[in-house]
DNA sequence: TGGGGTTAT
DNA sequence: ATAACCC
């Protein structure tokens, strides 16, 4: 029989107020708002019963819930490093746990379906039992192996919480589908601390539940833009747009991809997300109009950055300086950046004392920020941002490096499926 | 409207 | 280097 996939997505419950509720639990039963900067960027369900809304401004929430208590959230580092733990602790399950954002992860299960599927012929058992809501209440046909594949992963969805909960404290929902895009908007169905399984046969039903295209993952805030011009307004209309039209507004590949969407249809794989593939650090401001604000700034940004770099392990080879500009229209779009190849000489010094390398990359960060800015004209910034990227295991045969304890901890396994990236935050005083 | 991330071109 | 996407 053809076995589908079975993918578990993973959100959960407002993320960084979670965090800090575990930070600090007499904000348990308090209406909680997480802020950075002006804006509440989310909040815990107590201030949402009050009416507080995620990326609502300081001001309105106030207003609107007086005793709502604030914590500053513009420090990413709790919700970094707890992010992380969810997503290795789901990487004990399975090695392909992909990443989307620091509270969202993709699992794909097919394999331990599989085994429990057998595990259940074997021993001749033909109840299962679904954990969870099923979407749209849809009966479950025992006798079809697609439903017990996906009851099953219901089951292990649960686990999956229900390891979250115990282990980190944390509560989210799941979603259990046959592909991630499926899988990401069943979780949203019932919304804190639930889960919900789709069977293929309410996947149309699902699609077309959604009210407007950009809630459609992979449909951004560009291209619904093009779709409107089309006179594309929900999904059935994009179902029903001939794909000769669609392929002249968006090109071929974007074109087909979004159509195959609009049935719910997803053959992308989970890609496991491993190691951060970069390290960066921004910091938004009202003005900085002179270089040495900006020098401030980035020595302000770097050493953060440089310690995260160094637990990481790995060596950074490009670095990237970003900066926004002031401009009254279209707020928030227009970011510029230049990178350059770190030197040799200073690519060696990471991971070391941060303290000789800080001044050499800053005059670097300087020299990129000339590239962008000419300093003999007045400019207006409104955010700086550093970001380190290329990153390099160090040369194995160096003793004492991250990949001479890999070996060491991970020798060739005949059953294991040991995951592959607890090394991600090994501390470096195993020397 | 924050402070992050990823992939494709 | 930018543009699109995600949270």
């Amino acid at each position: 029989s053809a076995a589908c996939r079975v993918v578990v997505h993973v959100d959960l419950d407002c993320f960084y107020a979670q965090v800090e509720m575990i930070r600090n639990p007499e904000l348990r039963d308090k209406p909680l708002g997480v802020q950075q900067k002006y804006l509440v960027v989310t909040c815990n369900y107590e201030a949402r019963k009050l009416g507080v809304k995620k990326l609502m401004s300081v001001k309105y929430a106030k207003e609107k819930c007086p005793q709502l208590i604030l914590v500053n959230g513009e420090d990413l580092t709790p919700y970094r490093e707890m992010s992380y733990k969810v997503t290795e602790l789901l990487g004990e399950f399975s090695p392909l746990v992909e990443r989307l954002g620091f509270d969202e992860n993709f699992v794909d299960i097919t394999e331990i379906v599989e085994k429990r599927l057998k595990q259940l012929q074997q021993s001749g058992c033909s109840r299962v039992c679904v954990a969870g809501h099923v979407y749209n209440h849809q009966a479950i046909n025992l006798d079809n192996t697609t439903h017990v594949r996906l009851v099953i992963g219901s089951q292990i969805a649960e686990e999956f919480r229900e390891a979250i909960y115990t282990r980190l404290c944390l509560t989210g929902c799941a979603g259990v589908a046959s592909n991630k895009l499926l899988a990401k908007l069943v979780s949203g169905t019932f919304k804190p601390n639930q889960q919900t399984v789709l069977l293929p046969e309410s996947c149309l039903d699902l699609m077309r539940s959604l009210d407007h295209i950009q809630k459609v993952p992979g449909i951004g805030y560009k291209t619904t833009k093009r779709l409107e011009t089309l006179g594309v307004r929900n999904v059935c209309d994009l179902q029903a747009l001939p794909s000769a039209v669609l392929e002249k507004e968006l090109g071929v590949s974007i074109a087909q991809h979004i159509q195959k969407l609009s049935y719910g249809e997803d053959d992308s794989p989970v890609t496991p997300s491993g190691p951060p593939q970069s390290f960066s650090d921004e910091d938004s401001f009202k003005k900085c109009s002179s270089e040495v604000e900006v020098k401030e700034k980035i020595e302000e940004l770097l050493p953060n950055l440089l310690d995260r770099i160094s637990k990481d392990g790995r060596q950074p080879h490009t670095v990237r300086l970003t900066i926004r500009q002031f401009s009254s229209t279209d707020k928030w779009f227009n970011r510029e950046s230049r990178q350059c190849p770190i030197p040799p000489h200073l690519i060696q010094k990471f991971g070391k004392e941060s303290s000789n390398i800080i001044s050499p990359l800053v005059d670097i960060l300087m020299k990129l920020f000339r590239k962008m800015i000419d300093v003999d004209l007045p400019f207006h910034l409104t955010l700086l941002s550093v970001c380190f990227s290329n990153l390099k295991d160090l040369p194995s045969s160096k003793k004492g490096s991250i990949g001479f304890y890999l070996k060491q901890m991970s020798p060739p396994s005949t059953s294991g499926k040991q995951h592959s990236y607890a090394f991600t935050f090994l501390p470096q005083e195993v020397e």
